[in-house]
DNA sequence: GAGCACTGC
């Protein structure tokens, strides 16, 4: 493709020469050398050796008085550490403790994990790498880290030590505890880095963030240089970042000796862990959970939903006071369900005594003031000395892993769930309710135990559970498109992607995939190699046909447009369809029709909402008036303001075309062609439309788009496979633009597609090669 | 004429 070289090789020259200029691993090795020597055998002169060095403002030193100066880096023992926890000063500051932390502090040394710390110790001395068992509840997040800042003293060789989550709320609030535990303020000693927002300063030895950002940093630092001990929290979760970042530090503990490495995990498959990093040694502490009950149907249940109600209502008739927790898998199948058991329990309070019951429906895209109301408390008696109420909270996996409630004493577990599958063969990725996997299971029946011993119903038989439930969800690294993925990787410098030690390695195809993609974004060349553009399109927290987009559109003389509908096309759906109110939502939704597509749509509702937001209007109600997500357009323009951020230090042009211009729509669509080139469909007949290529899908238009059946070409953003198969999010375009902005993909010779979509082509280069002859002519 | 499990950069 060719565009955008110039920028390109600008980029690229800045980013060369910065990393010339300071080559972290050069520094590195020198500052170890050092540091060993210091610290290991007079750690007062490491610390005077500190003071002078710190020239950048960076405050590194140990503090006059601080109980460190008689430690050993790396050769403490539980006693030291517990001694300097229980001094009058803060260690790390010179502070005296406050009396919250002596309070703090007790509670600390009675997580389960508190007995074990001289055994921590001694494991991690002893190796590079520890896998580290811990299930709920057993302080293994907050405690770990704060074992090792005391061992590691990361203040006095200036690094840090890192503990990665996949989520950010917990990085966010595990930082914030942990700051408190140590008497610190969050942002200082201790903090957190996350998307959109760093917390930490030149005093930071304790970063919490989320695995993608640690992935982030390793782009631009392959060494990962700056930390001398990096904890994988979570790891038994296996997300797609926190399994690079395994493969990664795999490949980095060989070429850096010093740098120690904690997986931590819950049970499940620990010794996967230990065997993928060379029989590691593996420490394991227990939790602290209540006991479960199990139970099983005896025979399966035809209709799992119906059979959850029964379950629900049985338990609410039946057992002691405590809370139910009930899984299911989609918004629909849960409003539903809240809507029955609302219904049957008001039934059951005519006929029999039972008590009140709250159903609280909980899933991702509820908004946030609605999941609080799950923490509200049970309601109270209906009458005085009546049975007490009882809250049913109905989730999806959201409540598996990422929310924990308290005073869960039944859990209803169906056995389902939905789950990202990606095939190869179509290039699609898709949600599909499937059974869930032992672990899972495992992990929901344990949200009955939390605050006491409680009971979980599984609706599926003891058989089933052991016979034909899968051990672990497959990882995610198996489920997805590895576009992005590969993308990243060649960024990160892996050059044999074959024998990157994964350690699940994705099917052959799906790679392949995802190669040939990039190839055809013109992000990888023919040899494999990352391209100026490929390294560009790497800068941005995009999936690689969004960036490639991106990247071009100020040849198309719209990026300040581009930058909106590509912030848009990463945040969740704008437009909000109340299931009462559809009908007024989708005339609201007309008012931003746009005739030639849902991308021009969306972009005239985002400059519609920043024109609201300009003249000082209410955006909150605007947006509620006009059916459209506030959070979700704020966060647009939340995610708009970082891609700008990198589009300028990238050295990219922000231009717009004059609105007045009558090009100003035609350039967008056609910039839109320069990242989606591959997501096109062709009309068929009536309704039917056929995607390009291999991917060969008879698709709909999705019944959201404004679009009617009115162009025979359209670009599409999304393919979504339901009750149909659906392209979502589509623009028309025109054919003479595919075979203009993507040559080598539309190569009529060689087009190995479907027949008449190389004849139409076909004629679409004949009519463009005798209007190019006309205007030739004299 | 429909639906969006959940994260993350």
């Amino acid at each position: 493709m060719g565009r955008s070289d110039e920028n390109g090789r600008k980029a690229e020259k800045k980013r060369q020469s910065s990393t010339e200029e300071d080559s972290p691993v050069k520094r590195m090795k020198t500052e170890d050398e050092e540091d060993q020597k210091d610290t290991k055998y007079n750690p007062y002169l490491a610390h005077m050796e500190d003071n002078k060095e710190s020239t950048n403002g960076a405050y590194h030193a140990l503090v006059p008085g601080s109980a460190f100066h008689s430690f050993k880096r790396r050769q403490t023992t539980a006693k030291q550490a517990s001694a300097a926890e229980e001094g009058d000063n803060n260690p790390f500051t010179g502070n005296p403790h406050s009396q919250q932390y002596f309070g703090i502090l007790k509670t600390r040394r009675n997580l389960p994990v508190h007995k074990q710390r001289q055994e921590f110790l001694d494991a991690y001395q002893s190796t590079q790498i520890l896998v580290f068992v811990g299930e709920t509840g057993s302080g293994k997040t907050t405690q770990i880290p704060q074992y090792v800042l005391y061992d590691e003293l990361p203040q006095l060789n200036k690094k840090l030590i890192a503990c990665t989550q996949p989520r950010r709320v917990a990085a966010m609030s595990v930082a914030q505890r942990v700051a408190d535990e140590l008497d610190v303020t969050l942002g200082e000693e201790v903090g957190y880095s996350i998307r959109f927002e760093d917390k930490t300063g030149p005093k930071t030895v304790l970063k919490y963030m989320t695995d993608g950002m640690l992935l982030r940093e390793a782009m631009h630092d392959h060494e990962m240089s700056r930390y001398s001990c990096i904890i994988l929290d979570e790891a038994h979760e296996r997300t797609l970042a926190t399994d690079i970042l395994m493969a990664l530090l795999k490949q980095i503990a060989k070429r850096r000796p010093d740098l120690k490495i904690i997986v931590m995990s819950a049970t499940l498959d620990a010794q996967k862990f230990q065997r993928y990093f060379y029989d590691a040694p593996l420490l394991a502490v227990p939790g602290r959970t209540h006991p479960v009950e199990i139970y099983y149907t005896p025979e399966p249940e035809k209709d799992y939903v119906e059979a959850a109600i029964r379950t629900v209502l049985q338990i609410h008739a039946s057992e002691p006071e405590g809370d139910i927790l009930l899984f299911l898998t989609g918004e629909e199948e849960i409003e539903d369900t809240c809507r029955k058991i609302s219904y049957e329990v008001d039934e059951l309070i005519r006929e029999t005594d039972c008590g009140p019951m709250r159903v609280c429906p909980l899933y991702g895209t509820l908004p946030p003031h609605q999941q609080q109301k799950i923490f509200d408390p049970a309601p109270a008696p209906l009458k005085k000395g009546g049975r007490p109420g009882r809250k049913c909270i109905i989730s999806t996996n959201i409540a598996e892993t990422s929310l924990t409630i308290d005073g869960i004493v039944y859990v209803v577990d169906p056995g389902f769930s939905k789950q990202k599958i990606y095939n190869p063969r179509i290039r699609v990725e898709s949600l599909l309710v499937s059974p869930i996997s032992k672990a899972s299971a495992q992990q929901r029946a344990g949200r009955a135990g939390r605050t006491k011993p409680g009971k979980c119903f599984r609706l599926y038989t003891e058989k089933a559970f052991k016979e034909e439930l899968i051990e672990q969800t497959y990882p995610e690294i198996l489920r997805s498109n590895l576009s992005n993925t590969v993308l990243e990787l060649k960024k990160l410098g892996v050059e044999d992607l074959v024998h990157f030690d994964l350690m699940d390695p994705p099917a052959p195809e799906t790679m392949m995939r995802a190669l040939e993609e990039l190839n055809y974004l013109a992000c990888l060349d023919d040899e494999g190699e990352l391209t100026q553009l490929g390294g560009l399109a790497s800068e941005f927290p995009l999936d690689p046909a969004l960036a490639v987009m991106l990247i071009s559109s100020p040849e198309f003389y719209c990026s300040n447009e581009m930058l909106s509908i590509t912030a848009l096309l990463s945040v969740p759906q704008i437009f909000v369809r109340p299931a009462n109110k559809r009908r007024e939502a989708d005339e609201m939704k007309n008012m931003f029709k746009h005739p030639e597509g849902d991308h021009l749509t969306m972009l005239n509702v985002y400059h519609a909402f920043k024109g609201e937001a300009e003249r000082g209007e209410d955006t909150k109600r605007w947006c509620h008036e006009h059916y459209l997500s506030h959070r979700h357009l704020s966060s647009a323009d939340n995610v708009r303001a970082q891609l700008k951020r990198i589009m300028e230090t990238q050295g990219l042009e922000l231009c717009s075309t004059p609105f007045h211009d009558k090009n100003y729509y035609t350039n967008i669509r056609r910039a839109l062609v320069a990242g989606f080139f591959m997501q096109v469909a062709k009309r068929e007949n009536n309704k039917i439309y056929r995607t390009m290529k291999d991917n060969n899908q008879a698709v709909m238009l999705h019944p959201s788009s404004v679009l009617t059946t009115d162009y025979e070409w359209v670009l599409y953003n999304e393919f979504v496979l339901t009750t149909k198969q659906y392209v979502r999010t589509v623009t028309g375009i025109k054919p003479e633009w595919l075979l203009e902005i993507a040559p080598g993909y539309y190569d009529i010779d060689s087009w190995d597609g479907q027949p008449d979509v190389k004849q139409a082509l076909k004629s679409v280069a004949d009519k463009m090669r005798r209007r190019a002859a006309m205007k030739a002519r004299p």
